[in-house]
DNA sequence: CTTTCTGCAAACGATTTGCAGCAGC
DNA sequence: GCTGCTGCAAATCGTTTGCAGAAAG
């Protein structure tokens, strides 16, 4: 439901394997069928996944959780996945925001699903300016992050 | 924001033991001289701790880990402490908003310190806005976090 | 005294890593 | 063939938990 698009164009899913294969093989990697296969996951959840979860979707492809992690690791190396925390103990993986454009999140905390939410640019430009007070303080912001916690259609 | 509780006037740090050993007690809890110290740390740190940076700072009072993390556990849930993820492995640990008031932080991706950050009223303004839209959507805000990541003073 | 803590050590669970064999180019 | 990737199992590591003895009230 959150598929929306991101960046300038961008068409099809074709596309999105491109680019994915040109960051790895910029680092000396190969875009193997397991790599594919999880980011074909990714692209299709609209929302951040456990790791259980993307094993599930993939399940017929019989991919080993170790190499799951790895792979994971390796993609957000590359910039093509991020790591998304959402306060329990496990992580959540998600298309890089420069593939998907950016946006945050609803967390639910009872049962842990993680939403995708876009805000209006008005909330983006107030962000801007805050970035700027903590430069004045001598931090320098790289990103941000907001999510708004509570409980989703399901859970309350 | 946040679950107010009644009891929550902020004021000297007497008040603020005050404040946490009756919430204890209303949990049928005993403010123990370990949690006490606990409590005196994180207020005396204006930033969220890791547990080995609250045993250290406690050092002369060997409180054991497990100790320790079961306290934080425990203030947490009466209301007192809050678990601040920062996007490492490690959790840390805050006094509630509602004794400290209400903030956000600068997280460095690079040493992985966490900087207590205040916004002014106009960005909480926009954060409702976007509580309301969340809402329309069947979802509950019950709470927000907003953090920026980057490079701190001391690893730029 | 009775109930709630604490310390210690063992248990946990998500994530990581070493290694030998398989796949991609 | 090289080199990099995968599965399997063992290793990590922060955090949690079971218990018996030590405080708090």
């Amino acid at each position: 439901m959150a598929a929306d698009h991101p960046d300038a164009h961008e068409g099809a899913i074709d596309d999105l394997h491109v680019t994915v294969g040109r960051r790895l093989r910029v680092a000396g990697m190969r875009y193997s069928r397991s790599r594919y296969a999880v980011v074909e996951v990714m692209a299709g959840a609209g929302r951040p996944l456990t790791l259980p979860e993307i094993l599930a979707v993939d399940a017929g492809r019989r991919l080993a959780q170790s190499s799951a992690y790895r792979n994971l690791g390796e993609l957000v190396d590359v910039g093509v996945a991020r790591r998304v925390d959402a306060g329990d103990d496990r992580s959540r993986f998600e298309l890089h925001e420069s593939l998907t454009g950016h946006h945050h999140h609803l967390v639910c905390d009872s049962c842990g699903r993680v939403e995708d939410f876009h805000v209006p640019d008005e909330f983006e430009k107030q962000v801007a300016a805050l970035v700027e007070v903590a430069a004045e303080g001598g931090f320098r912001v790289d990103a941000h992050r907001f999510d708004m916690l509570g409980r989703c259609t399901e859970c309350r």
